[in-house]
DNA sequence: CATGAATGAGGATTCATTCAT
DNA sequence: GATGAATGAATCCTCATTCAT
């Protein structure tokens, strides 16, 4: 083998491994936290010595830097999908039950929330999240923006960003409930949830 | 001074103390969280030794909860007042500017952020959000009840918790907009917060 | 009340606390022992405040010192009445279900154990063992000196105070029984016991 | 070197390093007591940082256990020896010098000492001690039942164990000896250990 | 005399991180 | 590359002791 093949495998070998950390990381961060989960706790799930994880990441800062950045681009990659549709508004309030349903799983929302925490402390942290968000809005307004011309409503970047930025709060508060109210009637959320976003977008 | 009295200034003292540390508490726990905050930090935030803490709290857990607790109230006294309006949607829909703003305050989000972190590990403090949301939504019900009586709409129970339950969602979701887009157009807001009551609420 | 009285009622009542202490000490230091009951613990079963012990003992090793010192004393006073018998190895003898019973007694043996865990660390406690010690052989060396030359044995002072160490020694390892053997039968026992004084004392 | 190779060294190392740790908590908690002894003092002694000694052991608690239990053992190693022997009554008699001798040396019973107010608390070690009785026990019946059928004696069982508590007894106390009589006459001892020693096992 | 608030040193334990192998 | 032994600082908590009242 060459010395640039082994240096090539080399490098996916350690994205492998770098992939195996966050995987592992994943898994213990959900189970407790980002202060709960120790080094030992990470390394044993993903299988290699705590020593090693060194050689990929500087610090457990790093992992959970590696690990929040990870988690938006697939959040993003979600959203990616959905900008697919004809016509996103009507796409939403069919996929309501969905959506709710998949906002008040503790597997969704439980990593959101430690990671909102940690964003309060930790400025690279937060700047990822407004990454995400700027990036999403981005991708978001001509489909919302191409929807209301269809209805001849108002298209202002203005508006058009305050209707997105409730409609976030919306999803992202939609997830609190498992928290607040885990026996909620589902129907009536997916109700309500419908209304609000028909008027939000819709009007 | 008399027995009596003793014993009495010392309750007194005791509740003061005890105040002081939960003051104390709000400082650290907002700035370096619930577990980065440590009991040497609380105890000089407090201007008291870290054993004496130990006195007035069984454990930091204690102080945790405690602290929780108090928040949860202080937002409840919030809630009273609003709920003494003629018409609390109309009320809450001219209040909305007030009402975005304080969402969005750091330091009204701060420490629910770091609350619902830790309420995902740990089952009482989980169990106090959940009771505080049974209680909101038992003195709420009533008024929501009565402005949708007021406009003909439908007051089933399902109906009338899935929509609190929008509002709530709304709401709580709104303080995160600080955190991913902190220089959000404050108009837009306001109006897309508005949109969204008035259908929730009123339709 | 005169100067005088008043200062006699003083030293009463001043006895009388250090004996409310010493009692309190009793049950704690049996139910936690020298080191796991805390002072606390101690000041609330005496019924004064923990700060207020300290006008009577100078620490807490004083009230230990105290301690043993009383409850050595105790059982000398055992012994004494003992001492008045006519011929005290038939009275040991007939007194061995009950000696036997008294010794396999956790309330009887718990603190011991933990003076001489204390005794092996601690000089002065040392020495408190050793002076209960001789005082007691020399309680008890005419009397089995007397016992003896009426069965025309052996009574020099070797001989006497050996048969005399074997017979403490075997009262003391009885108690352990109560460690080791719990539910050693009685009568066996019993039974041991005896022939083992009637050798040791009279032959 | 192999893996296979590793592990084994691993292990050894391992398995040295528990060593080295009870055998620094030996010389501290002889000199200390259980409770007097600090992490940080036996982590000094066993050339180790104490943070390093929770690898080998789950807790303080659990060092005094292996400590207890080790200790049983080297006394049941003695016990194992003595149980060779031909006549084990005319053995013990003729090793009634030594037995004393070693009985009454302070780095024999210091330990006991410790464990037996321990004992007193927890239970676990409590138990340890009951287990280690009843095997031994176990041992001698047939040692000393062979002894008293050559004799033409008692065997029942009660009888049998009757007598061995009160040997056990007899041993256990003598210790105590050494810390309340530290000066006794070996002889005389020693003389009237074998006529108790005769009488109990051989009548 | 009596309290109990207050201290601060010291306890066991955990854990991110390093480094010799 | 990979290990896991080893560290030591930091954490929560306890407790004997003091002292203002």
């Amino acid at each position: 083998m060459s010395t640039i093949e082994k240096r090539h495998h080399g490098q996916e070998r350690a994205e492998h491994r770098r992939r195996q950390v966050l995987e592992a990381a994943a898994v213990c961060f959900s189970r407790s936290g980002f202060h709960g989960a120790s080094m030992a706790e990470i390394s044993k799930a993903a299988g290699m010595s705590a020593g090693h994880i060194y050689n990929y990441f500087d610090s457990k800062d790093a992992i959970i830097m590696a690990f929040v950045s990870e988690r938006m681009e697939e959040v993003a990659a979600v959203l990616r999908d959905m900008a697919r549709q004809d016509d996103p508004l009507q796409g939403m309030l069919d996929d309501a039950p969905a959506t709710v349903a998949q906002h008040l799983d503790p597997a969704f929302w439980a990593l959101p929330t430690e990671i909102h925490a940690e964003a309060s402390r930790n400025p690279s942290i937060a700047q990822a999240l407004r990454e995400w968000d700027l990036d999403t809005r981005t991708r978001f307004r001509p489909l919302v923006k191409a929807s209301r011309e269809r209805r001849a409503l108002a298209v202002d970047d203005a508006t058009l960003d305050g209707r997105m930025d409730i409609v976030f709060s919306l999803l992202q508060g939609l997830s609190l409930r498992a928290l607040y109210h885990p026996d909620a009637d589902r129907d009536g959320l997916v109700e309500g949830f419908r209304v609000a976003l028909k008027a939000v977008l819709g009007s």
